[in-house]
DNA sequence: AGTTTTTCTTGACGAAGCGTCATTTATTGA
DNA sequence: TCAATAAATGACGCTTCGTCAAGAAAAACT
């Protein structure tokens, strides 16, 4: 950054006004009604000047994804930091997956939008490999912890599983419950607060990842450890801001 | 069907004519490439005829994405019926889906793609209506099989879990994790037929789903019974034609 | 400072797809 | 047989896309 002149500068600003011109856009009247000519409008910018950074509409939405996977990144980072046990730091991931997620629904559907077939081949190809650089940073922070989890001998693999294997088992859980949830405005719907956590499904999928990990042996399991404090103290220490 | 006129059997055969001839095209081409002009041209009808049927290309597309629902439906029955343990019922379902999206690749990433938000506000309403019934079917023959399994006594709920609350983790499990593979194009690598299966994510998704199953106490467990076996049953009693 | 070269910016433009609707064609019923 | 009703058609207007030649700004050179 230091070594480019004004002008390259400029540009790099210029890139970001635009994404968060794009970002209010989808925001607003999601990412279908975006256009290239209302970003060029809403920025002062012309579309000539939109497509010399964007390849396509599409590519903007995925270019809006990966600012969303940064701060992903940024969080699981601050999780997988958390002074605790294995299984508490894993955890602590997934808090931060719910706080994300929650705290930032249309970001993720946005997501989850770009990752599909219908969008994917408008987008440039080197965004498409950033993204899936992203992604694998994601499952790397995840895999960090399984792996620290059995150097410290809190789990033991059980037959035919292996550390990547989890990771993507939660990933896909993880994901896969929120698009749900998401897709069907489950999410959103104030009287999930008082429900009873059997009902509420945010809080099922917290009891069940716990049961999967308990199936794994990944101790100390939940029989052994109160769970619900670590929720609180990771809460607390590590994304204050959320509560 | 019966108490149709000609006319209006033709019509109801004419849009399966358009779906199939839609569906091919989105098989060659992806579902990008898709436009009614083509439909129009390659159905041999013309274009107001096709919006007759369909409201737009999205709604093309989701009538595509509930036949192929429909489908699934299909073969959640037959393994529903399955005729065993209800943790083999389950299990059932499990290859099922494996089968299902295995084998219909490109119709499992369509309907990925029209629950996202990006193509779901083209969908004509009632449309959208029928593909949250379709997928309450799907959950439906799960949550029964679950259901089924309490009551028999081979299933205790954990506390603050429900027969609703482990269809969705498991549906999120696998819809997620298929959504991840198919998008990484992981599936249609051939060199997955010779890995050890705690490297292959489909084989890995089975051990971690039994070991989820294991957590919430199913009986009889996985140290007490052979999945593996079941397996082999369920293929060739139940889906003969995917061996 | 003036001039040339390079780089960046612009918006008008052609192409493509969308969805509509007035017109034409087919079917029904008297 | 002939109106009345229903269905099918494709030309049309509109929107958005992505490009590119021409002009403006910046950088390099003298």
């Amino acid at each position: 950054m230091a070594n480019l002149t004004r002008k390259q500068r400029e540009i790099v600003a210029r890139e970001e006004l635009l994404l968060s011109v794009g970002r209010e856009l989808v925001q607003k009247e999601g990412p279908r009604e975006l256009t290239m000519d209302k970003v060029a409008a809403a920025s002062e910018y012309s579309k000539g000047t939109v497509y010399h950074h964007f390849s396509s509409k599409e590519d903007l939405l995925a270019a809006l994804a990966c600012q969303t996977m940064e701060g992903r990144i940024r969080m699981f980072e601050r999780a997988s930091a958390f002074a605790g046990t294995s299984r508490e730091r894993l955890t602590a991931i997934g808090i931060a997956e719910e706080l994300f997620v929650l705290s930032n629904e249309a970001d993720f559907r946005l997501q989850m939008s770009i990752m599909q077939e219908y969008l994917r081949p408008a987008v440039k190809p080197e965004r498409l490999n950033q993204i899936e650089m992203l992604e694998m940073r994601c499952m790397g922070i995840t895999t960090g912890i399984v792996r620290d989890a059995i150097a410290q001998q809190d789990l033991v693999l059980p037959p035919n599983t292996s550390a990547e294997g989890l990771t993507m088992l939660l990933w896909g859980a993880y994901t896969g419950t929120f698009n749900m949830l998401t897709c069907n405005r489950m999410l959103d719907c104030p009287v999930l607060d008082t429900l009873p956590s059997d009902l509420d499904p945010v809080a099922n999928l917290r009891v069940n990842i716990q049961l999967l990990l308990d199936g794994y042996g990944w101790a100390p399991l939940s029989s052994d450890w109160d769970y619900q404090t670590s929720r609180k103290m990771i809460l607390a220490e590590i994304f204050p801001e959320y509560t």
